[in-house]
DNA sequence: GAATTATTAGGACATTTGTCCTAGGGCGTC
DNA sequence: GACGCCCTAGGACAAATGTCCTAATAATTC
């Protein structure tokens, strides 16, 4: 855990507010009020808007590497790690019906906005498909492994966008049933879809 | 097809502009140097920005229902109706890969922004599940027809956002590829997912 | 304790934002 | 030809935007 500075409070409360409120909508004065710092402060710490997106994307890939990393280690096997993966969409209901997954909202924001940081956002994604095909390839789903991450990801990025839409809380339980039903057929592992 | 008014005019390319650059990102000014008028002349037809995202997504309905009536009188079955809708991922990758989907894009944005506009813009996604369930239910899926389209529904929106982060054509076409075997199935129509 | 650096507050700056007003031109109707 | 009405251009307006400067304070180093 890092030490609660003012540049890491202001990641933290940027890294919320472009969740909550999107980049582009989010101003300097909203992350000084959320901070409780002058803006003039901020200037100190960060150049340029840019510069915060780009603080908030490493924050966000450490984050998931260190959340990718503990589901690694908890010793259970590639089917109860992608579990773990899965049920983020219920643990975080809350928040994803509310602004939908914090990094495909952002990524499609990013590439609207045709803003360089883009690309860096989608490397979050990338470590979520490497790691996931990195657990199917441990299934057995040889060089099918990647396409059935990249799946998978889409499948959970979908439920995300409809579950924001519909405000529709049942509707991402009875889709993580139905990914846990996919998961536990072995058949569907080697011919995927 | 309406009549080119100067007012059907700044609709039109409103639309375009919220598509391609969001909503919150698109200024009075953008859309009048798009429409070539003067920004005064622009409050004579609209007097908020939100009168004309109201206007857009009317805009946006009429064309799906359009397109939806469009293939229920093509005359073939709902199998092939269902893959009419899919193919929308195909035809228009290239704006997908670049701005993904209009709809759903448009009501993740409106989410963040906690805008009133929000539920109308997911009506527009209402308009598809209910025409799907519509062809789920005459495949004879009975009840489980309005969660087999809410699912095929996600499905696209996944895609499509996994398309747009990773501009990834080939993972357009190899998951239609799988939503065309998924629909040939007929076991899993009767048991989604 | 003095010197240097890091951090802070407050405000200036030009630009852009959404909104609104006014004046005039083009039009058809009496 | 005069009237009224729709449409248009141009600009005014306050507020907010990202950016940047200066001066004062706090912390660290010697």
């Amino acid at each position: 855990m890092p030490i609660a500075s003012t540049r890491n409070l202001i990641i933290e409360k940027a890294d919320a507010l472009f969740y909550e409120g999107g980049f582009e909508a989010t101003s300097f004065a909203d992350i000084a009020t959320a901070v409780g710092i002058s803006r003039g402060n901020f200037y100190h710490h960060f150049k340029t808007k840019d510069d915060i997106l780009d603080a908030v994307i490493v924050l966000r890939m450490e984050r998931t590497r260190a959340m990718l990393d503990g589901w690694q280690a908890e010793g259970e096997g590639p089917r109860e790690r992608i579990l773990s993966f899965i049920h983020m969409l219920i643990a975080n209901r809350a928040k994803i019906m509310a602004f939908g997954c914090p990094v495909g909202t952002l990524c499609s924001e990013l590439a609207k906005l045709d803003h360089a940081a883009q690309k860096r956002a989608t490397e979050i994604l990338g470590l979520f498909r490497d790691w996931l095909a990195g657990q199917f390839h441990a299934l057995g789903a040889g060089d099918q492994a990647e396409a059935l991450a990249l799946h998978l990801l889409a499948w959970s990025q979908g439920v995300a966008v409809m579950a924001t839409a519909f405000r529709d809380e049942a509707f991402i339980c009875s889709e993580v049933a139905g990914i846990e039903r996919w998961m536990a057929n072995a058949t569907s592992l080697s011919h995927p879809v």
